[in-house]
DNA sequence: TTAAAGTCTACAGATATTGTAGACATAAAG
DNA sequence: CTTTATGTCTACAATATCTGTAGACTTTAA
Protein backbone atom coordinates (compact mmCIF):
# COMPACT_ATOMS: atom_id res chain seq x y z
CA UNK A 1 0.00 0.00 0.00
CA UNK A 2 2.68 2.55 0.81
CA UNK A 3 5.42 3.06 -1.74
CA UNK A 4 9.04 2.37 -1.05
CA UNK A 5 9.43 6.11 -1.12
CA UNK A 6 7.19 6.50 1.89
CA UNK A 7 8.84 3.61 3.66
CA UNK A 8 12.23 5.28 3.22
CA UNK A 9 10.73 8.53 4.43
CA UNK A 10 9.45 6.94 7.62
CA UNK A 11 12.83 5.41 8.33
CA UNK A 12 14.66 8.66 7.76
CA UNK A 13 12.12 10.71 9.70
CA UNK A 14 12.39 8.27 12.57
CA UNK A 15 16.13 8.94 12.72
CA UNK A 16 15.59 12.67 12.54
CA UNK A 17 12.98 12.58 15.28
CA UNK A 18 15.41 10.69 17.46
CA UNK A 19 18.14 13.23 16.95
CA UNK A 20 18.75 16.08 19.42
CA UNK A 21 16.82 19.15 18.23
CA UNK A 22 18.86 21.67 16.30
CA UNK A 23 21.45 19.14 15.15
CA UNK A 24 21.25 18.74 11.39
CA UNK A 25 21.71 15.24 9.99
CA UNK A 26 23.40 14.57 6.66
CA UNK A 27 21.53 12.94 3.79
CA UNK A 28 24.50 10.62 3.38
CA UNK A 29 24.21 9.43 6.98
CA UNK A 30 20.51 8.78 6.74
CA UNK A 31 20.99 6.94 3.48
CA UNK A 32 23.76 4.76 4.75
CA UNK A 33 22.17 3.86 8.06
CA UNK A 34 19.04 2.48 6.47
CA UNK A 35 20.50 1.29 3.18
CA UNK A 36 18.56 3.81 1.12
CA UNK A 37 19.90 4.85 -2.31
CA UNK A 38 21.27 8.26 -1.64
CA UNK A 39 19.99 10.17 -4.62
CA UNK A 40 16.57 8.68 -4.19
CA UNK A 41 16.46 9.72 -0.57
CA UNK A 42 17.55 13.17 -1.63
CA UNK A 43 14.42 13.58 -3.73
CA UNK A 44 12.27 12.31 -0.88
CA UNK A 45 13.71 14.78 1.59
CA UNK A 46 13.25 17.66 -0.83
CA UNK A 47 9.57 16.73 -1.17
CA UNK A 48 9.20 16.63 2.59
CA UNK A 49 10.86 20.00 2.89
CA UNK A 50 8.53 21.51 0.32
CA UNK A 51 5.68 19.91 2.21
CA UNK A 52 6.76 21.73 5.34
CA UNK A 53 7.81 18.69 7.34
CA UNK A 54 11.55 19.26 7.13
CA UNK A 55 13.99 22.13 7.22
CA UNK A 56 17.36 22.05 5.54
CA UNK A 57 20.60 23.91 5.89
CA UNK A 58 22.89 24.14 2.92
CA UNK A 59 26.65 24.19 3.04
CA UNK A 60 29.20 23.11 5.59
CA UNK A 61 27.61 21.95 8.81
CA UNK A 62 24.28 21.64 7.03
CA UNK A 63 21.81 18.82 6.80
CA UNK A 64 18.18 18.15 7.63
CA UNK A 65 16.03 18.79 10.69
CA UNK A 66 12.37 18.36 11.49
CA UNK A 67 10.44 21.56 10.84
CA UNK A 68 8.02 20.86 13.72
CA UNK A 69 7.89 18.78 16.89
CA UNK A 70 7.58 15.06 16.10
CA UNK A 71 4.24 14.95 17.88
CA UNK A 72 2.76 17.35 15.35
CA UNK A 73 3.76 15.45 12.24
CA UNK A 74 1.13 12.88 11.36
CA UNK A 75 1.48 9.87 9.10
CA UNK A 76 -1.35 11.31 7.04
CA UNK A 77 0.79 14.30 6.24
CA UNK A 78 3.84 12.25 5.31
CA UNK A 79 1.94 9.77 3.18
CA UNK A 80 0.01 12.62 1.58
CA UNK A 81 3.18 14.41 0.52
CA UNK A 82 4.85 11.35 -0.98
CA UNK A 83 2.11 9.07 -2.26
CA UNK A 84 -0.49 11.76 -2.72
CA UNK A 85 -3.85 11.95 -1.07
CA UNK A 86 -5.17 8.52 -0.19
CA UNK A 87 -8.17 7.76 -2.40
CA UNK A 88 -9.28 4.14 -2.71
CA UNK A 89 -11.21 5.12 -5.83
CA UNK A 90 -10.57 8.08 -8.12
CA UNK A 91 -14.09 9.37 -7.53
CA UNK A 92 -13.32 9.58 -3.80
CA UNK A 93 -10.39 11.93 -4.13
CA UNK A 94 -10.91 15.16 -2.22
CA UNK A 95 -8.52 17.16 -4.38
CA UNK A 96 -8.96 15.65 -7.88
CA UNK A 97 -12.29 13.84 -7.87
CA UNK A 98 -12.63 11.96 -11.14
CA UNK A 99 -15.87 10.34 -12.09
CA UNK A 100 -15.84 6.93 -13.78
CA UNK A 101 -16.73 7.08 -17.47
CA UNK A 102 -19.78 4.89 -17.28
CA UNK A 103 -20.95 6.07 -13.90
CA UNK A 104 -24.52 7.27 -14.29
CA UNK A 105 -25.28 7.69 -10.60
CA UNK A 106 -22.29 8.65 -8.51
CA UNK A 107 -23.99 8.87 -5.13
CA UNK A 108 -25.70 5.51 -5.45
CA UNK A 109 -22.60 3.62 -6.61
CA UNK A 110 -22.22 0.68 -4.23
CA UNK A 111 -18.48 0.33 -4.77
CA UNK A 112 -18.08 4.00 -3.95
CA UNK A 113 -20.22 3.84 -0.85
CA UNK A 114 -18.30 0.98 0.72
CA UNK A 115 -14.91 2.32 -0.30
CA UNK A 116 -15.77 5.64 1.26
CA UNK A 117 -15.95 3.80 4.55
CA UNK A 118 -12.54 2.25 3.98
CA UNK A 119 -11.11 5.65 3.15
CA UNK A 120 -12.59 7.04 6.34
CA UNK A 121 -11.01 4.28 8.42
CA UNK A 122 -7.59 4.69 6.86
CA UNK A 123 -7.61 8.46 7.09
CA UNK A 124 -8.65 8.35 10.69
CA UNK A 125 -5.81 6.00 11.54
CA UNK A 126 -3.20 7.97 9.62
CA UNK A 127 -4.31 11.24 11.21
CA UNK A 128 -3.95 9.81 14.68
CA UNK A 129 -0.42 8.50 14.51
CA UNK A 130 2.53 10.88 14.66
CA UNK A 131 6.27 10.61 14.26
CA UNK A 132 6.50 10.80 18.05
CA UNK A 133 4.44 7.60 18.26
CA UNK A 134 6.74 5.92 15.79
CA UNK A 135 9.81 6.76 17.86
CA UNK A 136 8.09 5.99 21.13
CA UNK A 137 6.89 2.55 20.08
CA UNK A 138 10.29 1.60 18.84
CA UNK A 139 11.81 2.64 22.17
CA UNK A 140 9.15 0.82 24.12
CA UNK A 141 9.86 -2.39 22.26
CA UNK A 142 13.57 -2.13 22.89
CA UNK A 143 12.98 -1.46 26.57
CA UNK A 144 10.58 -4.33 26.86
CA UNK A 145 13.27 -6.66 25.62
CA UNK A 146 15.95 -5.13 27.79
CA UNK A 147 13.81 -5.87 30.81
CA UNK A 148 13.30 -9.44 29.73
CA UNK A 149 17.04 -9.86 29.52
CA UNK A 150 17.60 -8.28 32.94
CA UNK A 151 15.23 -10.71 34.56
CA UNK A 152 16.84 -13.66 32.86
CA UNK A 153 20.27 -12.90 34.31
CA UNK B 1 -5.32 2.11 -3.20
CA UNK B 2 -7.44 -0.49 -4.94
CA UNK B 3 -6.56 -1.33 -8.52
CA UNK B 4 -8.88 -0.76 -11.41
CA UNK B 5 -9.19 -4.52 -11.47
CA UNK B 6 -10.75 -4.54 -8.03
CA UNK B 7 -12.95 -1.60 -8.87
CA UNK B 8 -14.31 -3.46 -11.89
CA UNK B 9 -14.78 -6.52 -9.73
CA UNK B 10 -16.87 -4.62 -7.21
CA UNK B 11 -19.06 -3.20 -9.93
CA UNK B 12 -19.64 -6.58 -11.54
CA UNK B 13 -20.18 -8.32 -8.22
CA UNK B 14 -22.70 -5.68 -7.27
CA UNK B 15 -24.68 -6.51 -10.40
CA UNK B 16 -24.44 -10.22 -9.70
CA UNK B 17 -25.54 -9.78 -6.12
CA UNK B 18 -28.53 -7.83 -7.35
CA UNK B 19 -29.55 -10.56 -9.77
CA UNK B 20 -32.13 -13.22 -8.86
CA UNK B 21 -30.30 -16.29 -7.49
CA UNK B 22 -29.75 -19.07 -10.00
CA UNK B 23 -29.87 -16.76 -13.02
CA UNK B 24 -26.48 -16.64 -14.69
CA UNK B 25 -25.33 -13.31 -16.06
CA UNK B 26 -23.20 -13.00 -19.20
CA UNK B 27 -19.72 -11.51 -19.10
CA UNK B 28 -20.69 -9.40 -22.06
CA UNK B 29 -23.63 -7.89 -20.18
CA UNK B 30 -21.58 -7.09 -17.12
CA UNK B 31 -18.88 -5.55 -19.27
CA UNK B 32 -21.23 -3.40 -21.25
CA UNK B 33 -23.31 -2.16 -18.34
CA UNK B 34 -20.31 -0.75 -16.50
CA UNK B 35 -18.11 0.07 -19.46
CA UNK B 36 -15.49 -2.49 -18.55
CA UNK B 37 -13.19 -3.86 -21.27
CA UNK B 38 -14.64 -7.28 -21.88
CA UNK B 39 -11.50 -9.36 -22.03
CA UNK B 40 -10.14 -7.68 -18.97
CA UNK B 41 -13.29 -8.41 -17.02
CA UNK B 42 -13.07 -11.99 -18.21
CA UNK B 43 -9.73 -12.42 -16.45
CA UNK B 44 -11.10 -10.82 -13.31
CA UNK B 45 -14.07 -13.15 -13.17
CA UNK B 46 -11.88 -16.18 -13.68
CA UNK B 47 -9.75 -15.12 -10.72
CA UNK B 48 -12.84 -14.66 -8.58
CA UNK B 49 -14.08 -18.09 -9.61
CA UNK B 50 -10.78 -19.68 -8.69
CA UNK B 51 -10.98 -17.79 -5.42
CA UNK B 52 -14.32 -19.40 -4.70
CA UNK B 53 -16.40 -16.25 -4.93
CA UNK B 54 -18.09 -17.03 -8.24
CA UNK B 55 -19.47 -20.01 -10.09
CA UNK B 56 -19.64 -20.24 -13.85
CA UNK B 57 -21.61 -22.22 -16.38
CA UNK B 58 -20.14 -22.80 -19.80
CA UNK B 59 -22.11 -23.02 -23.02
CA UNK B 60 -25.52 -21.86 -24.09
CA UNK B 61 -27.48 -20.37 -21.23
CA UNK B 62 -24.28 -20.04 -19.25
CA UNK B 63 -22.74 -17.12 -17.40
CA UNK B 64 -21.70 -16.21 -13.89
CA UNK B 65 -23.33 -16.50 -10.47
CA UNK B 66 -22.22 -15.81 -6.93
CA UNK B 67 -20.88 -18.96 -5.29
CA UNK B 68 -22.17 -17.89 -1.87
CA UNK B 69 -24.77 -15.55 -0.38
CA UNK B 70 -23.76 -11.91 -0.82
CA UNK B 71 -23.68 -11.48 2.95
CA UNK B 72 -20.88 -14.01 3.23
CA UNK B 73 -18.56 -12.42 0.69
CA UNK B 74 -16.38 -9.81 2.35
CA UNK B 75 -14.43 -7.01 0.71
CA UNK B 76 -11.33 -8.48 2.31
CA UNK B 77 -11.81 -11.62 0.30
CA UNK B 78 -12.40 -9.82 -2.98
CA UNK B 79 -9.49 -7.43 -2.55
CA UNK B 80 -7.31 -10.32 -1.41
CA UNK B 81 -7.99 -12.33 -4.53
CA UNK B 82 -7.35 -9.50 -6.96
CA UNK B 83 -4.80 -7.19 -5.38
CA UNK B 84 -3.25 -9.79 -3.12
CA UNK B 85 -3.08 -9.66 0.63
CA UNK B 86 -3.01 -6.12 1.90
CA UNK B 87 0.40 -5.40 3.39
CA UNK B 88 1.40 -1.76 3.91
CA UNK B 89 5.01 -2.91 4.17
CA UNK B 90 6.55 -6.08 2.74
CA UNK B 91 7.68 -7.14 6.22
CA UNK B 92 4.05 -7.06 7.36
CA UNK B 93 2.79 -9.59 4.85
CA UNK B 94 1.22 -12.60 6.49
CA UNK B 95 1.84 -14.89 3.55
CA UNK B 96 5.19 -13.68 2.13
CA UNK B 97 6.87 -11.71 4.88
CA UNK B 98 9.98 -10.10 3.42
CA UNK B 99 12.46 -8.39 5.65
CA UNK B 100 14.08 -5.15 4.50
CA UNK B 101 17.72 -5.58 3.53
CA UNK B 102 19.17 -3.22 6.09
CA UNK B 103 16.74 -4.06 8.85
CA UNK B 104 18.74 -5.12 11.87
CA UNK B 105 15.88 -5.19 14.34
CA UNK B 106 12.55 -6.10 12.84
CA UNK B 107 10.44 -5.95 15.97
CA UNK B 108 11.70 -2.54 17.03
CA UNK B 109 11.30 -0.92 13.59
CA UNK B 110 9.19 2.18 14.16
CA UNK B 111 7.87 2.30 10.62
CA UNK B 112 6.77 -1.29 10.95
CA UNK B 113 5.12 -0.76 14.32
CA UNK B 114 2.96 2.10 13.16
CA UNK B 115 2.13 0.53 9.81
CA UNK B 116 1.01 -2.61 11.60
CA UNK B 117 -1.66 -0.49 13.18
CA UNK B 118 -2.76 0.84 9.81
CA UNK B 119 -2.90 -2.68 8.46
CA UNK B 120 -5.03 -3.72 11.39
CA UNK B 121 -7.49 -0.90 10.80
CA UNK B 122 -7.80 -1.61 7.08
CA UNK B 123 -8.19 -5.34 7.54
CA UNK B 124 -10.83 -4.86 10.17
CA UNK B 125 -12.82 -2.59 7.91
CA UNK B 126 -12.53 -4.85 4.88
CA UNK B 127 -13.54 -7.91 6.90
CA UNK B 128 -16.67 -6.21 8.14
CA UNK B 129 -18.16 -5.10 4.85
CA UNK B 130 -19.85 -7.60 2.56
CA UNK B 131 -21.31 -7.55 -0.92
CA UNK B 132 -24.72 -7.43 0.72
CA UNK B 133 -23.75 -4.15 2.35
CA UNK B 134 -22.64 -2.79 -0.99
CA UNK B 135 -25.97 -3.59 -2.60
CA UNK B 136 -27.95 -2.46 0.41
CA UNK B 137 -26.28 0.92 0.66
CA UNK B 138 -26.81 1.59 -2.98
CA UNK B 139 -30.51 0.76 -2.62
CA UNK B 140 -30.82 2.87 0.49
CA UNK B 141 -29.38 5.88 -1.30
CA UNK B 142 -31.75 5.49 -4.22
CA UNK B 143 -34.71 5.15 -1.87
CA UNK B 144 -33.68 8.15 0.12
CA UNK B 145 -33.78 10.23 -3.02
CA UNK B 146 -37.05 8.74 -4.20
CA UNK B 147 -38.61 9.86 -0.94
CA UNK B 148 -37.22 13.34 -1.31
CA UNK B 149 -38.83 13.56 -4.72
CA UNK B 150 -42.16 12.24 -3.43
CA UNK B 151 -42.29 14.91 -0.80
CA UNK B 152 -41.41 17.61 -3.25
CA UNK B 153 -44.36 16.83 -5.51
C1' DT C 1 39.25 30.39 -1.99
C1' DT C 2 38.08 25.89 -1.10
C1' DA C 3 35.47 22.10 0.47
C1' DA C 4 31.19 20.45 2.21
C1' DA C 5 26.88 20.33 1.95
C1' DG C 6 21.96 20.52 -0.30
C1' DT C 7 19.28 21.54 -5.14
C1' DC C 8 17.77 20.89 -9.61
C1' DT C 9 16.83 18.78 -14.16
C1' DA C 10 16.86 15.08 -17.03
C1' DC C 11 16.85 10.56 -17.97
C1' DA C 12 17.39 5.32 -17.66
C1' DG C 13 15.68 0.94 -16.02
C1' DA C 14 12.60 -2.00 -13.82
C1' DT C 15 8.19 -3.48 -12.65
C1' DA C 16 3.29 -3.60 -12.51
C1' DT C 17 -1.00 -2.64 -14.50
C1' DT C 18 -4.18 -2.51 -18.05
C1' DG C 19 -5.83 -3.99 -22.17
C1' DT C 20 -6.07 -7.05 -26.64
C1' DA C 21 -6.04 -11.26 -29.79
C1' DG C 22 -7.15 -15.49 -31.02
C1' DA C 23 -7.39 -20.41 -30.61
C1' DC C 24 -9.76 -23.72 -27.58
C1' DA C 25 -13.26 -26.40 -24.70
C1' DT C 26 -17.88 -27.24 -23.24
C1' DA C 27 -22.76 -27.44 -23.20
C1' DA C 28 -27.42 -26.73 -24.96
C1' DA C 29 -30.63 -26.60 -28.89
C1' DG C 30 -32.31 -28.29 -32.89
C1' DC D 1 -24.37 -34.72 -34.79
C1' DT D 2 -23.89 -30.10 -36.13
C1' DT D 3 -24.31 -25.47 -34.94
C1' DT D 4 -24.08 -21.75 -31.92
C1' DA D 5 -23.44 -19.59 -27.58
C1' DT D 6 -20.87 -19.42 -24.02
C1' DG D 7 -16.67 -19.45 -20.75
C1' DT D 8 -11.21 -20.68 -20.69
C1' DC D 9 -6.58 -20.28 -21.61
C1' DT D 10 -2.09 -18.53 -23.22
C1' DA D 11 0.54 -15.11 -25.02
C1' DC D 12 1.47 -10.66 -25.94
C1' DA D 13 1.24 -5.35 -26.48
C1' DA D 14 0.81 -0.84 -24.54
C1' DT D 15 1.03 2.11 -20.82
C1' DA D 16 1.95 3.94 -16.56
C1' DT D 17 4.32 4.21 -12.42
C1' DC D 18 7.95 3.61 -9.46
C1' DT D 19 12.81 3.30 -8.52
C1' DG D 20 17.14 4.61 -9.16
C1' DT D 21 21.23 7.27 -11.42
C1' DA D 22 24.14 11.20 -13.38
C1' DG D 23 25.98 15.38 -13.28
C1' DA D 24 26.07 20.28 -13.24
C1' DC D 25 24.69 24.03 -9.99
C1' DT D 26 24.16 26.89 -5.64
C1' DT D 27 24.96 28.10 -1.01
C1' DT D 28 27.48 28.37 3.26
C1' DA D 29 31.19 27.92 6.60
C1' DA D 30 36.01 27.55 7.52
Amino acid sequence: MISRKTKYALQALGRLADNPAGEPVLIADLAERDGIPRKFLEAILVALRKGGVLQSRVGRGGGYLLAAPAGEITLARIVGILDGEFAPLPCLSGTHPTRCDECSDLDACGARLVMAEVKQAVSHTLENITLADLVERSRAERNRRRNLVDFSI
